[in-house]
DNA sequence: TCGATACTTAAGCGCATGCTTCACCAACCG
DNA sequence: CGGTTGGTGAAGCATGCGCTTAAGTATCGA
């Protein structure tokens, strides 16, 4: 999932699905490689359960499939808030008490 | 930054320092590898800026940076908004719309 | 029916990544 | 002082990743 957030390439694919559904030649056409790597970039953002795509015709149509960036997003801010709270509560303790109590280093 | 997070055990290195700041070896400990190698990841977490270190004595401490966590909770919250945004706007258009007005290939 | 178009699949290549080992240095501790 | 602890740096190696080329297949449009 963040493996394969982690690519610019795929990102900009991501970015590009953000407005609206696209042909695999749509993803293609800014992105200065071969078709042919993209479908494998396609694979891995599919894969991860970034995208969803159907075949109608000889046209892959692709649409962003929001539940895995919503798990990431938790995951992210789970930690952040889970360290912000610890450092709160740091510096309530550093608030309520003389300045530095260790001078382990006081020449 | 996104490929920093791509590693399962820097992702488990990133969720033992939300718990409070660790030397490399603390780090080290749970991870089953070398401390070469954990030092080799440290490194991945510092460039991205998800890690600040400095070192006392011979004992590197380490904390969190959250800094990069918010830009990359941001990179994705935004993403995830815009094509909801988008989603919603179609699912109104079909709502105040007869059931499919474009019957392009109709027989 | 013929030739574009829109992919698909497989093989291969070069470079990045994740590890290990080994040698080394700088505190700290008895 | 000497050994242990905590970390550093370089070299080497296996694997994975991103890409390309090349040779299909299936659909559409004239």
């Amino acid at each position: 999932m963040f493996q394969a957030l982690a690519d610019p390439n795929r990102r900009h694919m991501v970015q590009r699905l953000c407005e609206g559904p696209a042909s695999v030649s749509e993803l293609a056409a800014p992105l200065q490689m071969t078709l042919s790597a993209v479908v494998q970039h396609l694979a891995v953002l599919e894969g991860a359960g970034l995208v969803r795509s159907q075949k109608i015709g000889r046209v892959r149509t692709c649409q962003l499939e929001t539940q895995a960036l919503r798990a990431a997003e938790r995951w992210i801010s789970e930690r952040r808030s889970l360290w912000e709270r610890r450092f709160d509560r740091l510096g309530a303790f550093l608030a309520e008490n003389p300045e530095d109590p260790l001078e382990k280093n006081s020449k």
